[in-house]
DNA sequence: TCAAATGGTTTCATAATAAAACCGATTCCA
DNA sequence: TGGAATCGGTTTTATTATGAAACCATTTGA
C-alpha cells in the first residue's frame, strides 16, 4: 500500500473528516459507543472484529479525541471507552447514515432497528436546511472553495 | 485478510450503509461527484488515487446503484460517471461529515471550503429533530432494536 | 484456590492497496 | 494529414493493513 494519502491538509472539511473516521471500523465502533457499549470485550464481540485491530482502532480514536479511556465507573479494574464531546458530535453523521440505509438498503417491509426519542418513541429525522429554514439539497447549493488555493 | 466481514445482513441501517460506502475512497468519490466531476481523469487527478483502485471503486459504486455510467453528454466518446438518485440521497451524509469537520478539524480562523445556497450565498446547516420539530441528540434518543433478533 | 473470563499483544498468512508500466482509442495541433 | 499527447483504463508487482490464532498477565467467580 506504500502509504495511504493523508487528507489532513485538505481544505474540504468532508475530506478531513473522512481522514479521521473514514476507515472501515471507526464509525462502527462509534455507533456501538452511542449504543452504550464501553468495554473492550463488548465491542469485540458485537462487531466481530479481530482483537488486535480493535485495540489499534481504539488507540487511534482516543488519540484523535473521539473516545477517551476512563478508569471504570463501577469500581472495576478495567477501563471504559467513552465518547468525548467531539465523538458525540458525530451523532448527525450516524443519523444521516442510518437514514440513508433505511431508505435504500432494506427491502420494503424488512425489519430494522429504529432511532426514536426515548420518552415519546417518536421517530427521529434529519434534514438539511438553509439558515432561514428553507430546505437545501444538491440542486440549490454549491461549495465555495477557498480562494487562493483553489482546492476543494 | 481472509475476508472482510460483510454487514449486509445486519439489521442496523448504519451498518449496512457503512458496508456499502464505508471504505476509504467511496465517499470521496461521491463528494467529487457532488462537486460536478464526471470523468475518470478528473476523479483520478483530484483525489490522487491510483487508477486501478479508482477503476475498481467506480465499478462497485455503479454496481451498488450509487453512480451510473452514461454515454457522454457532450457527444464525446468517453463516458460520464453521474450520481443516481440513490447517490444524491447521500447529500445529508456529506453535509454531516462536512459540518463535523468544520467544528472539530480546523484551527480557529483556518480557511476551508463552505457549502452555501447557490442563489443567496446563505450557509447550509443540518440538524437532527424529532418529528414534531424538537431537537434530538444522543441524550434524548434510543435505538429500538428489532425484537426477535436482538441485533443492532 | 482453581478455573474461567477479560483485555490485550505478538506472530503469521493473506487480502487490499498503490505505483508503475503498458496499451488501444481518441483528441489536439501544426 | 500525421504525429504527439491525452484519456481511460488493465496488468503486474511490491508493500501495507487486516484477520485469525496463539499466547499471556491480571481479574473475577465459584
Amino acid at each position: 500500500m506504500v502509504k495511504r494519502r493523508s487528507l489532513k491538509g485538505d481544505y474540504c472539511p468532508s475530506a478531513r473528516s473522512l481522514d479521521v473516521i473514514g476507515d472501515w471500523w471507526s464509525l462502527l465502533i462509534v455507533r456501538d459507543a452511542f449504543d452504550g457499549l464501553t468495554r473492550f470485550g463488548e465491542f469485540q464481540k458485537g462487531l466481530g472484529i479481530a482483537k488486535n485491530i480493535l485495540s489499534e482502532r481504539l488507540r487511534t480514536l482516543i488519540a484523535r479525541g473521539i473516545l477517551e479511556a476512563v478508569p471504570a465507573a463501577d469500581g472495576g479494574a478495567h477501563q471504559e471507552y467513552r465518547l468525548t464531546a467531539m465523538g458525540r458530535d458525530l451523532f448527525p453523521v450516524m443519523v444521516a447514515l442510518r437514514q440513508w440505509g433505511e431508505q435504500h438498503l432494506f427491502a420494503p417491509g424488512e425489519e430494522h432497528s429504529k432511532l426514536v426519542e426515548r420518552d415519546t418513541g417518536l421517530p427521529v429525522r434529519l434534514d438539511v436546511r438553509v439558515n432561514d429554514g428553507r430546505p437545501a439539497g444538491p440542486d440549490n447549493t454549491v461549495i465555495l472553495k477557498v480562494p487562493e488555493l483553489d482546492q476543494d
